[in-house]
DNA sequence: GGTGCCGGGTA
DNA sequence: TACCCGGCACC
């Protein structure tokens, strides 16, 4: 989602801009070009910084204000007058004084356009009056949802509700920042809210180096909100999961609870590395697996998690039965059996790579077309089928490592299976005959001496494999 | 592109 | 049910 930004505008600020030079001599009216050009270059990217930083206010917002009612904002707002949201906006912005006007152009004339289509990358901000009365709090529409905004004096005299609301980052009223509403329409609670990219998100008004959120899902909104605010805000609820990576090495299953700690244990113990311990080219990521403990049973889940036999264990390497009939070597299997390294020998024989991110967890048994299932189990799966020979489609394999191509990112989102069965997706189709056909044998002229079947597109009756 | 044939539509 | 054909996979 973006908000949109008219290059018109930028054109029109930096014009505004410019045409204050003629006040100075023409001696310096060059120089002062020269310098102006910089400085209105990095006031505009100042002021495309700050409008990306609002649409991610914005987009924060939605996730914050997600889950809380909506304060009776409109009776409380309605008793006052237009002039107080804007000297609010004025407050707010003076920091900014290019985004100021800007803003007020939007905020007052809106768009006016471009609801409720977030897909095309453009969402662009609707005002409307709140009700018919001048009002201190405006409705936004973004897309499909509305909002309600509030300057910050009416945020203070709202009920007690509203602040004890949680969740809500109420703002402070002595920096002046402009506060928002939740949503105010509830009826569609389950749209998703765009992916943040929490990298770039930035505070407002700040222009001070902020710590960096971390690039993750799983930012903790509490923080972004407070980065926005400068406001204590109550910590949600910390998350009794936690995360552990468990050995997937042949008779180890050692678990511990750091990335690093696991990768330094495979690659020290199990793949040698012992002069360079530090060095990772990542082959030791597919010899492991992540497992989600909730932290309230941590310690019964570690005593029987420990020491145990891969093969009992939920996040072990599953292993496929093989039809007797698809049992030809696949491409990538002949390649593993070429290029494995002396310890790959004892690694996960069949090299069934399952590197979990728990993304099935939830999901209900997957039947794969044709006989096979696909059954999710916690940290693992079972695939189990009778004939036909069923192929499974992985995603492509370096012949030099038997892993994925790919990043170590699509690598983490990505359950595998390779070294599969014959190529292609899975595929009930009858083999196709071999021998000749009507249509051969007897040519497109006699078609009419093709068996009906072959006249219908059918398979071939006369000519049988 | 040619071929085999599956899946589905129509009468 | 007979007939036809779009479309897909394979060669």
């Amino acid at each position: 989602m973006t908000f949109t930004f008219q290059p018109e505008d930028l054109k029109r600020d930096s014009n505004k801009k410019m045409s204050h030079q003629h006040l100075f001599p023409l001696a310096m009216e060059e120089d002062v070009k020269t310098a102006d050009t910089k400085k209105a270059n990095r006031v505009l990217d100042q002021e495309k910084e700050n409008t990306r930083s609002i649409c991610l206010l914005e987009q924060k917002r939605k996730v914050v204000s997600s889950n809380i009612d909506v304060p009776p904002a409109r009776t409380i707002c309605q008793e006052r007058g237009e002039g107080a949201l804007r000297r609010t906006i004025e407050g707010n912005l003076k920091d900014s004084p290019l985004l100021a006007p800007r803003m007020e152009r939007e905020i007052f004339r809106g768009t006016g356009h471009g609801q409720g289509d977030s897909s095309n990358g453009t969402n662009q901000l609707v005002h409307q009056p709140f009700g018919s009365k001048p009002s201190c709090a405006a409705k936004w529409q973004l897309g499909s949802r509305q909002y309600i905004s509030l300057c910050v004096d009416c945020r203070e005299g709202l009920s007690g509700s509203w602040k004890e609301g949680g969740g809500v980052p109420s703002s402070s009223s002595s920096s002046g920042y402009w506060s928002w509403s939740a949503p105010s329409d509830q009826s569609n609670p389950s749209t998703p809210s765009p992916p943040l990219s929490a990298d770039s998100f930035k505070p407002f008004r700040s222009p001070a180096p902020q710590p960096q959120p971390q690039p993750d899902d799983g930012i903790d909104e509490a923080e972004a909100s407070n980065l926005l605010f400068d406001e204590p805000i109550p910590r949600k609820r910390k998350n009794s999961m936690k995360v552990m990576f468990k050995c997937l090495w042949k008779n180890c299953g050692k678990v511990l609870s750091t990335a690093a700690g696991i990768q330094k244990h495979i690659r020290t113990i199990h793949l040698g590395r012992v002069g360079d311990s530090d060095y990772s080219d990542g082959e030791e990521d597919f010899y492991y697996t992540e497992i989600k403990l909730n932290t309230d049973s941590v310690a019964d889940g570690l005593s029987s998690l420990a020491p145990v036999s891969p093969s009992q264990s939920l996040a072990s390497p599953p292993t496929f039965p093989i039809p007797d009939s698809s049992r030809t070597e696949a491409p990538c299997a002949k390649t593993e059996t070429k290029l494995m390294t002396p310890l790959s020998r004892s690694a996960p024989t069949t090299l069934y790579l399952v590197h979990t991110d728990h993304a099935y967890q939830a999901t209900p048994p997957v039947t794969i077309p044709g006989s096979a299932k696909f059954t999710p189990n916690g940290s693992s799966f079972s695939i189990s089928w009778q004939s036909p020979p069923v192929t499974f489609t992985g995603i492509p394999v370096s012949p030099t490592h038997n892993r994925p191509v790919g990043t170590g990112e699509q690598r983490q989102h990505t359950h595998t299976v390779l070294s599969s069965p014959p190529r292609g997706t899975v595929s009930l189709r009858k083999p196709r005959g071999e021998g000749k056909k009507c249509r051969k044998v007897y040519g497109m002229e006699n078609r009419d001496m093709w068996c009906t079947a072959c006249r219908w597109k059918k398979a071939c009756q006369r000519f049988t494999d």
